[in-house]
DNA sequence: CTCACTATGACGTAGCGTTACTGTAT
DNA sequence: CATACAGTAACGCTACGTCATAGTGA
């Protein structure tokens, strides 16, 4: 028999809050869980579920990735690794991008304040 | 006498799409253009400011914080430097952090693939 | 009459946060 | 009765994009 608890014991384990969970809940990134009366029951499956979501999501994937792989997952059966490495090397190159956008941005940060300082001195 | 002319030829000479310049109009950003009948009326002036706005946008400034700028230049009746230069150096610092960030994530990212390849061979 | 441009207004986007009010009792 | 936690619904946020529909005439 596996240990079940509410939605405020899955927050605390995952670092989800409630309300992100109900949302992943909403649309449809996680699958509707039991009910006791109104109450959500959970399992500790679905925290391991969670967990990987915020995993996915501290890594930079939005959720329509994230449902992407989990429907991919769901349909196969298992693990669609090519698909991850795909969106894994595309999140790559994406944050390589933002990297060198990011130094463009400093650098004209800098030359504005230059140029300021020079013409209102 | 000066230029005036519509919303498509600002358009074309800022950058700005014509939703966006109604949209600056519509949150307080830019001020209220004449009109002629129902069509908005503008002059240069208010395509130096547009374009000052598309430029802080590029650099990484939020319509509020440009809102802020405005305002007090309003209000004082000249640039407020010192207010330009701490938000110039928040952004730059802020940047900074972003970049780390993706150093980090990007790092994530990789082992994250090892770990995938290990597990799942 | 048509073409090109303009106007308003409402809904959509991402991912929840934040009330607001009500129901439940592991 | 009070507390702590659960539920739903709806608006807020960022900066516009995208229709849909209608008016204008530089």
């Amino acid at each position: 028999m596996s240990t079940t608890m509410l939605i405020g014991r899955v927050s605390e384990l995952t670092g989800a809050t409630r309300k992100a969970i109900r949302h992943y809940e909403s649309i449809g990134l996680i699958t509707q869980p039991d009910r006791k009366g109104s109450y959500r029951i959970y399992t500790e499956h679905d925290v391991i579920v969670i967990s990987m979501i915020c995993r996915a999501k501290a890594l930079g994937f939005s959720l329509s990735e994230i449902k992407e792989i989990v429907a991919k997952k769901a349909e196969e059966k298992k693990l669609p690794l090519d698909l991850v490495y795909l969106l894994i090397d595309k999140k790559i190159s994406a944050l390589e991008k933002e990297a060198a956008d990011i130094l463009l941005k400093k650098e004209s940060l800098r030359q504005f304040k230059l140029d300021l300082a020079k013409n209102f001195p």
